[in-house]
DNA sequence: CTGACTGATATGTGATCACAAAAAACAGGA
DNA sequence: TCCTGTTTTTTGTGATCACATATCAGTCAG
């Protein structure tokens, strides 16, 4: 009746796709697709159709969706089931001030705790995005991109603080592919990585977190003018 | 198929209670017994007993307890359902180093914006709490202690920050109500909340956020005194 | 008397069905 | 032609049932 248990289980562990249960999936799938940009924004999901595409029951279905919804990622109309959240300009300064504040906590701390080996893995990814946006690869800009925040705010050593940020990054996914719509955007997009290299070489925290602020502000003046442009028809 | 919609629905809203759907219902009460400090730490929640209490079905107690899952209230654990999280010490100072981060940015942001009868209404209930205090009336101190910080909070005009913010204390609530097991803590509960309003006189935001900064922290020790005596057998 | 195995119970997960409400399609009148 | 009232369809919500698995009690060999 009331037993106890080894407390583990972190419920909103970021990129856990697959674990048994098919809820669980059907939720991976559709946090990758909502990430990637494959919906629109204020486009409504439907269960029934949801599930067709996936080839799944409802029920798995549903609870994914509210799941996603609770999370943010989604929103909850009140009884028109779920949509994918359309940004007005002024949510998406929120959002940005936000990861600044959030991002910028993480990175000040991670970098007085990153190891050496850990260092060089930074610079190592950094090269690699400057590869990929010379190559124009945007899908693996964004993927190294990702796996080099990652690295850092999680040696912050603060499951919290790496949460909340997921759960922003949650937020942000459905715009953030429309970076590469604006063509002067990938020359300047490395150079914020590159100084927070210098400053980490230099055992500089608060100039990593300097940088990394300048890298999410410059970004973001990007997104927000490809944002007011579309400006949800 | 794909209409859009008016963007509204905050889905975590805060503090709202009862919408038309049952699951909200549930949620809601659900949500409230869990910050009041109803369930033990550690404890499970069995959909078919929630629902035998509440006079339910069980789908709607299904669907209340993912999403307080999803919000981090309740910890999903892989195939066994939900239970109450239990918080390690390392834990308890992680929340409440975020806490401070989140809650002294929106009140140094609040306290910048708050106009002249705000102000007014928030000394009337720093004022309330200490008579609240004084009669030793626990659950009126946290009643206006709520609103108090609410008020603040909600001032600094980011519905994003605000949202966290309720996150955390969600997180929070199973240990918070355990402040009052120690005796000693009544009688400086309520000095922070003073220097707070001075400082809001003087409209020195930097000084409401080490005055609000104060009153997390020193809480925060009496709970992590009564956190290391339990110790989660 | 202890430990492992087996059966019974309980619990979460998923499927199918039924219902209510909202949206859409349609028909009729001004 | 446009507005309006009605009907039909769609869609989310909730109930009930079926199944797989984990937990626990009971039993038997050592």
């Amino acid at each position: 009746m009331d037993d106890t248990l080894p407390m583990s289980a972190d419920s909103s562990t970021p990129t856990d796709a697959a674990s048994t249960t098919q809820q669980d999936i059907v939720y991976g799938r559709l946090r990758q697709w909502v990430t990637v940009g494959r919906f629109l924004p204020g486009q409504r999901l439907k269960i029934r159709d949801v599930a067709a595409e996936m080839g799944v029951g409802l029920m798995p279905v549903r609870a994914a969706l509210q799941r996603l919804a609770a999370e943010g990622a989604l929103i909850n109309v009140p009884n028109a089931g779920v949509a994918v959240p359309c940004m007005a300009v002024a949510e998406f300064d929120d959002l940005l001030q936000m990861r600044m504040l959030l991002e910028g906590e993480a990175a000040e701390r991670g970098a007085a705790r990153l190891d050496s080996l850990q260092r060089s893995a930074m610079q190592r990814l950094c090269q690699q995005m400057g590869d990929a946006l010379s190559r124009n690869d945007h899908a693996a800009y964004l993927a190294i991109n990702e796996d080099f925040h990652v690295l850092l705010y999680r040696a912050a050593g603060s499951p919290l603080l790496f949460g909340l940020i997921d759960a922003l990054w949650l937020k942000a996914g459905p715009v953030s592919n429309q970076l590469f719509d604006a063509p002067d955007a990938v020359a300047v997009l490395n150079d914020a990585h590159e100084d927070l290299i210098k400053a980490l070489a230099r055992s500089d925290s608060a100039g990593v977190r300097r940088a990394l602020e300048k890298d999410l502000f410059v970004a973001g003046q990007f997104l927000r003018r490809q944002l007011k442009g579309t400006g949800r028809g």
